[in-house]
DNA sequence: AACTATTTATAAGA
DNA sequence: TTCTTATAAATAGTT
């Protein structure tokens, strides 16, 4: 036996993008499976948050979660205001006024309507003895009783998003645990999922409603690659 | 030397809550650090992208994302549609007012705002003399020029978006659900789903629009604890 | 923070 | 992929 050793065993890698695609594909798979195990015993040990969300190379998605990733996104996206200067500033100016506010607004609109429904003529005409100072009338009196109403209907419906939103919050803090059930088990494929009907979701109803998709035309093309960002705040505990 | 042994050295440990508070803390630090270097070589190594966000018990966050968090949480949103049925039914109350009217209101809004941007004090004192019958004056004026060329934008936006829906809207009527895998083998529980892009997602692009931090004054007391959700589909490239 | 002695994670090879 | 093997890394318990 000039060497008794059957393989030379883990070797030490150069921590550089790996050249060949095939041991790239297998240790991204490993390295992935890692990656949650330890996430997830992280959460076991320490009873900590996490979310971690991963694209391979090929464009599939893996995700871990503890509770789940909606979750701890949203958190987390509370904590680090969007760096988009638009989106931002028009958030912060609604975010200085209360939901209940927000709901008063909806109201008057929806009343505002109803009544002005009726006034097209006067409205119409306050608008020419101001002109341009209320510009904001136009897009009301101009619309035709179709459009208002459909206007209108727009409003009611966000009112009660608002309302089912506002009331979800309130008995928030129990949450309900979500039942995992592992459906199948196939040779190639078989799957965890986890189905989980639980109020969190509710929780990012409205979150979710300003996260404006239009400020992320690249969603489906970074290729840029280059930089790695991280954030981590400080402090340890 | 009954034994040259200074220590026992690394032992093994019971995968479950650590009692003692100390530890904990040390072994948080400790794993939170391996699980960022571990996240980090998976990019570098397979050109992953990667989002990891862990939120200690104490509160603290920490994260480490790849091009950077947002992009990934972005990307991952967008792949994981709400099931949610109250916005999807706001979506569908949109769905029935035209593409064309709803284009409108945009459009008049924004050149309004677009005249109207250098006139705030105007416009202020304007709705002092027409108090009640202009309430929605309200949210606009207490706007600061800024604010305003925000809003515009925001408005802009919406409109690109509400002519991206109303094309991708017509070419549905398919929609295909993603298929989720188990990789999961956790000690406790992890788990992965694959998620599929589909079509789904232009569907929840409106619902994503007023995704609205304000709403979400609850973001910092989630003192439910219990379930540990995953979240992924499978399939490994 | 350092320092081991071990437990784990994995690069290679089959 | 999956399994095996030998070695590189991570980390529990101490100091």
């Amino acid at each position: 036996m000039s060497s008794g050793k059957k393989t030379l065993g883990r070797q030490k890698i150069e921590m550089k993008k790996m050249s060949n695609e095939s041991n790239l594909q297998v240790t991204f798979s490993k390295r992935r499976s890692g990656l949650f195990k330890k996430a997830s015993e992280l959460c076991t040990l320490c009873g900590a948050y996490v979310a971690l969300i991963i694209f391979s190379p090929g464009e599939k998605v893996f995700s871990f979660g503890h509770p789940n990733v909606e979750t701890v996104i949203d958190r987390y996206l509370s904590l680090v205001p969007t760096q988009n200067d638009d989106i931002t500033q028009f958030i912060e100016a609604y975010r200085n006024a209360s939901v209940r506010e927000l709901n008063d607004i909806l109201t008057h609109m929806k009343e505002a309507l109803d009544i002005d429904k009726n006034r097209a003529n006067e409205l119409s005409q306050l608008r020419k003895n101001n002109e341009a100072h209320f510009w904001w009338t136009c897009p009301f009196d101009r619309m035709n009783m179709v459009q208002l109403g459909s206007f209108k209907k727009a409003l009611e419906d966000l009112q009660k998003l608002v309302a089912h939103y506002a009331n979800k919050v309130e008995i928030q803090g129990t949450s309900t645990q979500p039942v995992p059930f592992l459906v199948g088990n196939g040779s190639s494929s078989n799957m965890q999922f986890e189905h989980q009907p639980n109020l969190q979701q509710d929780s990012i109803f409205l979150a979710q409603f300003l996260q404006n998709p239009m400020f992320q035309p690249h969603l489906f093309d970074f290729n840029n690659m280059g930089g790695e960002g991280g954030h981590g705040p400080h402090g340890f505990f």
